[in-house]
DNA sequence: GATGAATGAGGATTCATTCAT
DNA sequence: TATGAATGAATCCTCATTCAT
């Protein structure tokens, strides 16, 4: 995880700093992935962090600020990791199919990372708004590109990407998060629903 | 809202009792539709419902109580509202059209049902899962009756399901929840989706 | 100790709450007469109470809330102290003799009152400005009639009203709260004062 | 303010030192006149100052210390703002008079010095009592040696002394500290309250 | 059934003070 | 001397739940 935009002014100004910061960011995203935003206590994070209780307030000016920082880094994490499982020379349905590989298997990497973000949507409903949106728009230009490039149907936008976000993030869902024993593996999940974006679900 | 299978142990056995309760849940999806879960206190429920705080405890063991009342009782209010949007004598794609479009007309019609329905992932994480389970479930059995009658591909499964139903969800809260002056109307919304479908989204 | 006007929205509506709020008021008083108000601590004012802390906020928005309400009371009942201990048929000079005697027997008798109403300059800042603007007032009327009733010197005004409450609050701090053994009784002082405003100080 | 000659044991070594000290004492006179002993912190002082927290404690033992230093500072101030606006020559009546201008002219300038003195009552007790014990006693000899020299009357003591004082008080609190527009000059005050003290208030 | 007062565990936050650099 | 991070006791306040009427 690295640290975000949203930064408080409290930016530690020596190295010592920087690694206290650094524990309680990473405590934080165990304790919130572990029991949630309101189940989580402030108190836990810094025994889990192993620094004093009030040592967080040198870093956040509240529980709120650090949830907020922390989304704002899962935010990021979660696009750069679709990022780099891209390959942006191949064909347009090919790299929605990275997209989608890339992103299950961050999820069943970084399953905290994913319930953090949802909880967002009650936390700090803004950011979460801002995430999925600017998701969304990165799609709507992928599409365009591949409209583009003849990959796809040029007539591709805004309703298209959210549709395609919906399906991943619910195919994240159910086979990163709620993975089971008999699941299919990723590269499956993700053949198939390329498979959807190639030619439909119609018949042949 | 109407009162779903999973009762309390506290069944009200006069008419003004059953009045209270319906007031309760009403007052209670209110609360938790505007603040979510932990900002909603019982006594804001109570005060809307205009009864007094004690007299939840007679209808309910817990606030964690009425809130799964509530999920259960939304839940069976979307799937019953895509139910009553779909003509079974459709063929399958027109189908999932027509369950997409009822979706997006309940949700916006029903905000805090969404809002509702996702807290519970947090709250009430059984139920969640339930909820999107149960429909999972039904989305794969019209794939495969599609399949049977040849309307869709023979090969279709739980993977196209959940992205069917991902696809569905994320439109409800891009063109439903935050919907804007500019957004197209649900009719075309449902079109597009559906549209991929019917074709993908590949070249002509 | 009566309760004042500044009422919050919190009033009981039971003969039991009304107890329980008037036993909160009065350990109020003694605690923040003993410690002050920054040393005094809610939980400290329900055990002398013998409630449970949660019911202070039953009663109250807060510790802020409860000092005003206090400072309210007492103010009050300074007031009308004084005026209980002057007979309106007096001569003026007469009855502030009569009104600071009264002053004095009161503060003497309830030490806390003097230091709640000090410690509101910094706690509630308007209450006590109005406090002593009010009694500056009502000196002033007094000041006034003597002035027709041809007591007194027609040209008294709001300045030597001041004066006259600077006076007393001070011989009240000096005689009453500070009162050491070798110290005249409460009429040599009061005594004392009026022949001041008698004669003044100069030579006969 | 000069730093007065009650000194915590932490006496600056440098020149370096003692401006530190000086801008200390200067930040917590500001910091303390505009927020009251409780709601100033030890790192608004040091921010205001200009220095790094933990610097405060180069120079004071604890709040409470610098505190009193501003008290002792401010006790002297006031009693000197007072001895230098007397003309030792003058009457009694004069003297007084010219006593009260002089303190009515302090305050105006300096708002935050009444206040933190008032405060003392409930910070620094001791320090509060002693410095009113110390004003009450050099008006006492001033009425003696009024007494001596024929201008007062011969039997004036502390209770005329402590009322004196108290209007003194009072009158800088409404005519300096809250002085509004409308409000007459300091001279017509002081000259009000000397005609009081010449003559009383009874009819002429 | 209805009422509303009483309860107290729980948790966020503050801030004076200490300490390592 | 100066710095600023670290400490943790202290305290206000919330609110789900219980209970007497």
């Amino acid at each position: 995880m690295t640290q975000g935009d949203t930064r408080s002014d409290k930016q530690p100004r020596t190295e010592r700093g920087r690694r206290t910061l650094r524990k309680l960011l990473d405590a934080a995203a165990g304790e919130f992935g572990d029991h949630g935003f309101h189940d989580a206590s402030i108190s836990a994070i810094t025994a889990r962090a192993g620094v004093a209780l009030g040592s967080f307030y040198t870093y956040f000016d509240s529980k709120d600020a650090i949830f907020r920082a922390l989304v704002s880094d899962m935010s990021d994490a979660v696009k750069q990791a679709a990022r780099a499982a891209i390959d942006p020379a191949a064909s347009a349905l090919e790299i929605e199919r990275q997209a989608l590989l890339g992103f299950l298997n961050f999820a069943a990497e970084h399953k905290e990372v994913y319930r953090i973000i949802d909880e967002a949507e009650f936390v700090d409903p803004a950011n979460y708004r801002a995430h999925y949106e600017t998701i969304g728009k990165r799609i709507t230009e992928r599409l365009a590109t591949g409209g583009d490039k003849g990959d796809l149907r040029p007539d591709l936008g805004e309703v298209e990407a959210w549709a395609i976000m919906g399906m991943n993030v619910f195919l994240g869902l159910r086979y990163a998060i709620w993975a089971c024993e008999n699941d299919g593996a990723a590269e499956d999940v993700a053949s198939r629903a390329n498979s959807i974006l190639k030619r439909g679900i119609g018949r042949v």
